[in-house]
DNA sequence: TGGTGCTTGACATCGAAATGTCATCATCGC
DNA sequence: GCGATGATGACATTTCGATGTCAAGCACCA
């Protein structure tokens, strides 16, 4: 369930229909921001796997506001498409010089949104393909899905594997137990809300025996946190 | 229980009562000001999270009403959003230019109103990204909803965490028990007075051992007061 | 196709943490 | 010193997370 959120910033209605329609055929979850201050919001609080961004914004520019995400320290990592209109592509090359990922040329077809799409995700997703995650000592190698503690494999059901990973890729941030199902089990799923602490129990009595159970941490009345940094 | 105080100045009774009432349908703490001078006195006593401003006022226009909010230190953080009458739209550059961050054309519906608010409210709530709030030696990360000081952990309960990010984010006032109760507890809640120095006091001896108790100050006769100053 | 074991989610229960209230003590201002 | 106001500690209650168990689902394999 990764890659599957994007946000789409553009002030012109029709568009942000025509990018909705074609995401969600591909069962993307599509989240809208007309303004650079209400993706600000959504990014806060959703946190997509992907930024489509309006050049011309009205306000903060699509530009400035990619500028200020790439020098987030939480979000830098999230890829940007710009979408620029005719007559700026002179422009893109600051676009990508502003960190973005790859640009796009309005009007664009729903096929080349979603081919465009695919690779800027394959690309961050596998960025990463030898190079697995370290948390301490802890391992999460995503090519292999496999976990493993100063080299000793560890053994996960899938679904705690995914908890695993999602912890890892978004640490030092407080999730409640609807945003961890959203992201994890994936959306339109109906699962009890405990279901997350049962999870995060197996999870945690996984990781134990090594000592990293403590990077799984509680949010009284909020929910739960993964952190390197003591519990509090 | 941020976002639910608006201070709705504006002449005419009519237009105050249809958004007392659309507000408070949607759980807004409404309150009323004819003119700018009885708002300036509300701001004062209550500090709103938000203000809607008749442009046209008597006696002070609401544009300079909003220009001398705005050059305030302590209160130039509140929106503002201008009512304007139609014919005044080419005067709202003017009124975004004095800082306003949103203006509406009357007439308005309720569901444009409460959109609007929403929406204003949501961006100054975000702000900035994910930058935690410092004050001295105290961080307060309200993602990860942790607090630190010197980057050592503090153990809060829920209810302390959100008593000093509530001070936090309103420091160098004094509030009353009443206030504060209605800010962190949320209004429609019916709990003793007393209680709210319960907290403080727990609040301030979970920052005693990091000598930073002394944010919290006594307001004797009337409540309390976060002030990184000498309590005096 | 049927069996076996693992995974998963629901649920009931337990226990700890958090919360609100009260009674008492301390302190401030007059 | 006196009255008013705040601080503090103790306590009862509630809330919420942790945990164990069970049944259903599913994959794998014979």
């Amino acid at each position: 369930m990764y890659g599957r959120h994007i946000l789409i910033v553009e002030d012109e209605q029709p568009i942000r229909n025509l990018v909705r329609f074609a995401l969600e055929r591909e069962d993307y979850q599509v989240h809208e921001a007309p303004q650079a201050q209400d993706g600000r919001l959504a990014i806060a609080e959703q946190r997509p796997d992907l930024i489509l961004m309006d050049w011309m914004l009205p306000g903060m520019s699509g530009l400035d506001f990619a500028r200020e995400l790439k020098s987030s320290e939480t979000f830098c990592d999230i890829p940007i498409i710009m979408l620029t209109a005719r007559g700026e592509e002179e422009d893109t090359v600051r676009g990508l010089y502003a960190g973005c990922d790859d640009y796009m040329t309005k009007p664009f077809s729903a096929a080349e949104l979603v081919a465009r799409i695919h690779a800027v995700l394959r690309r961050s997703h596998v960025g990463g393909l030898d190079a697995p995650i370290e948390v301490g000592e802890l391992t999460v190698d995503v090519a292999a899905q496999r976990v493993s503690v100063r080299g000793e494999p560890l053994a996960l059901g899938p679904t705690e594997y995914r908890l695993l990973q999602f912890f890892c890729t978004h640490p030092e941030r407080a999730y409640t137990r609807e945003q961890v199902l959203d992201r994890v089990w994936g959306q339109n799923v109906y699962v009890e809300e405990r279901t997350v602490d049962v999870h995060i129990r197996r999870l945690r009595k996984a990781l134990a025996p090594h000592g990293c159970d403590a990077l799984i941490q509680t949010v009284r009345g909020t929910g739960y946190r993964f952190s390197t940094r003591p519990a509090a």
